[in-house]
RNA sequence: GGCCGGGUAGCUCAGUUGGUAGAGCAGAGGACUGAAAAUCCUUGUGUCGGCGGUUCAAAUCCGUCUUCGGCCA
């Protein structure tokens, strides 16, 4: 599943940036003059029906240039790094898979995950899981938080943050193991770095013109059919549904579920996603590797002849 | 014009029997290895509408002015 090495001419190009920087446009820009083909590296653009509200590719350039991983998720099922992974080398053994890729999204987890390599470890039951969700709404943090910090008194998880708690625990009753032993484990002996090469771009505008294109772009949402696209999966029960917590899903469940009154969305759905673009920025400081381009399209220019010396070159 | 309420952090509001203020949200910064557009952490000096007065001490009591609601003329 994790391929050792790869031949040289398959190379990658991650294209990452904030929400509404203009990444998928550039990508695409670039996967036309290089003949490649884009892929989805975003956490809610994986699922099926949500197209509108996750900013997904339209039909169109799906035609003009081949795209993977995009809205392919079935509900109830939910994405998770690992199973990103699992999915993006599956696509690496097709044989009609037009080099470069241009990996597109903004989500740093996920790019990591790809980059880095995952922990490796099995996927833990979903017996367990429901096990430990219910014993920490039932008994609350502080139980779980003990059960944790007497295994690992080195844990750095904050009592209040249950979902990493969780996790740590379904790591130590599945396995035994330390989020800490995992992380040593993995730095002495990690087989699952990307294997391809690769180079990082991204999009930084600022905030005045992410502001100015968020609020657009929220307007353009709602009147393309947000709500409309929201109401069916909520009269699936899906209210639960992961993906429907993010930006923009999560405001419209409110006010479908009359928790919020409908002059107040396009406001509350500027101010999370104003919110999101600010954690990824704080994500991408933590990459010092990336080649960085603003609205200026000089930068662009001298990105792209990067790209070009990093797409000649053939190196091993 | 009269009566009753309100005017406290950018916003919504708490402030017990007077001891010079505090929550949520927003904003700012940060963390992050299988939900990540999620989850979590840190961060609150503001003429307590103005001016007088009572008091050792007033956001809190009194007077007055101002302003926003509502009701009655």
């Amino acid at each position: 599943m994790y391929p050792e090495f790869a031949p040289r001419h398959q190379k990658i190009i991650f294209v990452t940036g904030s929400t509404a920087s203009g990444k998928s446009q550039w990508a695409i820009e670039l996967a036309k003059k290089y003949n490649g083909s884009i892929v989805n590296i975003d956490s809610i653009q994986f699922y099926e029906k949500l197209i509108i509200g996750s900013a997904a590719p339209t039909e169109i350039e799906k035609i003009q240039t081949p795209h993977y991983l995009y809205n392919y998720v079935p509900a109830p099922n939910e994405m998770t790094a690992g199973e990103f992974l699992r999915d993006f080398y599956k696509l690496l053994e097709r044989k009609d898979l037009q080099f470069p890729l241009f990996v597109v999204g903004g989500t740093g987890f996920y790019i990591q995950a790809l980059e880095k390599g995952m922990y490796n470890i099995p996927e833990v039951s979903q017996e367990l899981k429901q096990q430990i969700e219910n014993e920490i709404t039932k008994f609350g943090n502080e139980k779980a938080y003990n059960e944790l910090i007497e295994f690992d008194p080195e844990s750095k998880i904050h009592i209040n943050d249950a979902y990493r708690i969780g996790r740590a625990l379904e790591i130590k009753r599945a396995f035994g193991k330390t989020m800490f032993q995992l992380k040593s484990d993995f730095e002495k002996n990690n087989k699952f770095n990307l294997k391809l090469p690769y180079l990082k771009i991204g999009k930084l505008l600022n905030k005045e013109i992410l502001f100015k294109n968020v609020t657009a772009r929220t307007h353009k949402m709602l009147s393309a059919g947000l709500i409309q696209e929201v109401e069916p999966l909520l009269n699936q029960g899906l209210h639960q549904w992961a993906p429907l917590q993010s930006v923009g899903y999560f405001e419209v469940v409110q006010y479908l579920q009359n928790k919020m009154p409908k002059e107040n969305l396009n406001a509350e759905i500027i101010q999370s996603t104003m919110q999101l673009i600010k954690k990824q920025k704080t994500w991408f400081k933590r990459d010092d590797t990336i080649l960085w381009s603003d609205e200026s399209v000089l930068i662009e220019k001298q990105i792209e002849q990067k790209i070009d010396l990093f797409l000649n070159e053939s190196k091993i």
